[in-house]
Parts: structure tokens; sequence; C-alpha cells
RNA sequence: GGAGGGGUAGUUCAGCUGGUUAGAACGCCACACUGUCACUGUGGAGGUCGGGGGUUCGAGUCCCCUCCCUUCCGCCA
């Protein structure tokens, strides 16, 4: 582990968020050349580390003479003194630079990083992605992004769930749903996941409260700004529950604490990027999706007319996400109650009414983020199930035999890690969250 | 899979009913500048107008094919 002490020596590299506390001393300082304003006499050193950037002054002709030609992005290492800038009272710069160059960059960079707006177009962003992930806003955002995972992962912990691995590579699928991608397994056909859901409810045999941020494949030619074929899923299920108030409770408070985390640690991130969290309500409103559909009706005034379709278009979803901002002040909704024909054959039907289902989906920022139910635990009832939504018992056997030795009632949701950081940031594109997003037509970066 | 919009300098874009040497801003290069912080000023380089075919005296501009990007729908996390 490195040293997490403040050093005094000037041999020792200090970072920018550090230099405060350097008053008058001499420091060093490492880093990219992040912008170089030059004059005459002197120049202006714009230096970049994890934390932030410094302003450093250099002013003999030798030192100037080093830095004149140097490139953006060029790695520098940075001696000087400690000062309050002129006419401030609360930054700081160093002065009297001296400058090592540790690696220099050769040619003019294909993007500019350096601005506050790089105004790119999303394909150009992403495939200059080695770069434009140093600009400060894109650092941010990728910032809260991890930040949302930790907090996920320390959330779940404090509620005593235990977090597993489910592997990608299958024999086939668990849902029947989505399309799956092929891979050559050693001359055989194997598929990548597309989801945790075997895996977990398996879990929940031996540990009750479970977790996973699994990753989750579609090969589906979905051309939306909120699709990807490469995906990450918070996972999670629990056991012995009777009711669906429970995993939405733990969904709620999930949201809560993600949210509240990226307030808290993400504070400088979010004040760079301009955005305001909106607290999550003490009760996130929750309404079934009749209700949901008449709602969404009434809103469009009478424009989006869903209440005849088994389940929210994307037109609805929008609407229904700004109705929970004005009426409760939330940005997330939950929805129950899915008609049994939308939902996977496991999903537990509504005693009272087996048209629909003990389901939920959670709206955040005006589209899907989350996804749950309760779930058959009885083998012979999911069995049955199956066959009602008409897939052959024979094809899903290895799924269904889990069932015949005692699972607990059960129930538990999974949620977009890139949409849920898509929402609560409120960007148009889940690409602008992803660092490396892959679509139908992008492998790399 | 369906329907729109788009592809012009490194980047973001303008380019009219087809017309002579295709422009701007930022970036890059050079020079000037004693406090900038999106530094400023002057000058310069940089283009197979996505690719292919066609119409025409003449195509960035019109037509056909094709590739790519983007938005929306289907679908979903």
């Amino acid at each position: 582990m490195e040293k997490n002490t403040a050093p005094s020596s000037p041999s020792e590299r200090i970072l920018s968020s550090e230099i405060p506390s350097h008053l008058d001393q001499t420091v060093m300082v490492e880093g990219w050349l992040h912008n170089l304003r030059l004059f005459n006499d002197f120049a202006f050193v714009v230096l970049r580390d994890r934390h932030g950037v410094l302003q450093c002054v250099i002013s003999s002709p030798d030192q100037l003479e080093i830095v004149r030609h140097l490139q953006m992005e060029s790695v520098l290492r940075v001696r000087g003194k400690v000062i309050k800038q002129q006419n401030s009272e609360d930054r700081y710069e160093l002065q009297d630079a001296r400058v090592e160059v540790l690696n220099a960059v050769e040619e003019a960079l294909p993007v500019i990083i350096n601005k506050k707006e790089m105004n790119l177009h999303p394909d150009t962003l992403i495939s200059n992605r080695p770069l434009t992930i140093r600009n400060l806003h894109q650092r941010a955002i990728f910032k809260l992004h991890g930040l949302a995972q930790q907090a996920y992962r320390e959330y779940m912990v404090s509620q005593d769930c235990t977090e597993f691995f489910p592997p990608t590579i299958l024999t086939g699928s668990s849902e029947g749903g989505s399309e799956l991608f092929s891979v050559d397994y050693f001359g055989k056909e194997a598929k990548l996941s597309q989801s945790a859901q075997l895996y977990k409810q398996i879990c929940i045999g031996a540990y009750e409260r479970v977790f996973a941020i699994a990753k989750c494949f579609r090969a589906e030619k979905y051309a939306t700004s909120r699709h990807l074929t490469e995906a990450s899923q918070y996972e999670f299920e629990m056991a012995f529950v009777e009711s669906i108030d429970q995993p939405l409770h733990f969904l709620q408070e999930t949201i809560r604490t993600m949210v509240e985390t990226i307030k808290e640690k993400g504070k400088e991130e979010l004040e760079l990027l301009g955005i305001k969290l909106l607290d999550v309500p003490p009760t996130i409103p929750q309404v079934t999706m009749q209700e949901a559909q008449e709602i969404v009706y009434k809103e469009s005034n009478g424009k989006q007319d869903d209440r005849r379709e088994p389940d929210m278009s994307p037109e609805g979803e929008r609407l229904i996400g700004e109705w929970a901002k004005r009426e409760y002040q939330s940005n997330f909704v939950f929805i129950t109650h899915y008609p049994r024909k939308k939902r996977a054959f496991y999903t537990l039907p509504t005693p009272s009414n087996p048209e629909l289902t003990e389901s939920y989906d959670c709206i955040g920022g005006g589209f899907e983020i989350a996804s749950g139910s309760l779930r058959i635990n009885k083998y012979e009832d999911l069995r049955q199930s199956a066959i009602d939504k008409g897939i052959l018992p024979e094809t899903i056997e290895d799924y269904l035999n889990i069932f015949k030795f005692g699972m607990p009632p059960h129930g538990g949701f999974g949620m977009g890690v890139e949409r849920f950081t898509q929402a609560i940031l409120g960007y148009h594109n889940v690409r602008e969250v992803t660092m490396f997003p892959r679509d139908v037509n992008r492998l790399k970066p």
C-alpha cells in the first residue's frame, strides 16, 4: 500500500488537492499537461492529476524552453514553491516551477479534452475514449458511476446479503427470452448469459439473501438510447418473502443509499457536472400498472392511451416519471402487478387474480431501470407455469430441478447498472455513462 | 426489423434554385505579448466533400447502389 501521510520532503509526490496544506513549502507534483498559456518571459503550466488541476508558473528562460513546444497530455514532474495566487484567497499555484518531462506527447491530439465542454459526437467521444476519459467532465461521470456500485455493495453487505459471482458462459437459456450470443467452446456451442436469474435463485437456497453485480449479454439489434449488447446488472434475491413489499422496500432503500452516497462522496463531481440530485422521498410512489396507465392517459390529455395494452410504452414511462417528479418530488416510481402474459414464467401469479403477477418495475428518470418479482417456488407450479407459457419443461429441466429440493418463497430484482447512472445523472444516451459501450456495431475500444 | 435525420479540414459545423480557387470556429504550426486561467493578437498549414456508379458542358449540391453515424418505435435492464 502507498503511504498516506502528508509528505514534507520535496522528493515525495503530493497531489493537487493537498496543495493548500503545503503553503510556502517547496513540493513535487506529477501529472499531465492539461493546458499551457505561454507569454514572452513566463508561462502558466496547468498540470492535471487524479484529484484536480494545478497552475504552475514558469519564469526562468531555460525552463521556458523545456515547456515551449510541449504537446498537451505530456507527462510531467514539477517542483515549485506553493503560494497563493495573486488577487485570490483560495487559489494556489507553484512559483518558479521547474519541469521534468517524464513522457512527451509527440503529435497533436485527435480531440481537444481540456475544455469544459468537448462538444463531440457520441461516436467520436467513444472512439477516442482513451483520451476523452481524461476530460474532467467525463472523468467525473465514471467516478460517480463507480460510487454507485460501491454504495450498492456496501448497502447489500450491511443488510446481511452475500455477494456471489454468476458464470457468464452457459449451455443454454435460463429464461428463453432474448437472443443469446454464441461462443465456440472447444468445438461445442456455448451461450453468453443474459441474466443471473437461475444462479441467484440457486444461491438463496444457501444464503437466503444474495447479491451480484453481473454482466449480461443480449444479442438483439436494439438501436435505442438505452440499450447495450453488453450491460451490467445489480442483482438481488431474498428468501422467505410473502409480499412484494419486502423486496420493494429493499429496492427503495438500495436506491436511497446509492443516491445519498453519491451526493456525499461525489460532491465535487456533481458540482463540476452541474447536476443537483433529487433526494429519494421517504416512500417512493407506487402504483399498479393499471393505475399507471390511467395516470398516463390523464397526463397526456388523452394522447397517450396504453390502457388496453399489457405494458407501458416508452412515452408512458416518461409521462409517469414526470408525474412522480411533480406530485411526489421523486425521480423514481414503482409500478406493480404486470399482466402474466408480459412476465417470465417463473413470476408468481397474484393469488386473487391469476391474470396478474406479483411483479414490479422501477421507473427512474423516465425509463425502466429495474425489474423484479416474487417467484414461483414449488416445482409443480413452476412446471405448469412453463407449460402455460408454451415452454417445454424438458428444455428447462436443469432449472426446474432446483425446485424439487426445498426452495423457500422468494423474490428479488435486477437493476441496470448503466441505466441507474443514466437515470440519476439525467443523461439522454446510456452510452454517455458507459465507459466502453458495446452495441450492434461497436466492439472497440 | 420499421420510420425519420445526417456523413464536408484533426474536431464541431456552414455551404441557397448545380457554376469557376469549398468556408468559419476551435485545435495544430510560426511569430508577438509581464498575471493568464476557454489568455490575447498577427500570419500559416491542413479537404479523394463516407465509398461506388450515373445524369450534365459542369456535381459537395440531382438520381441509383452501398457503408457508417444518429433519433424514434418494436423490446428491455
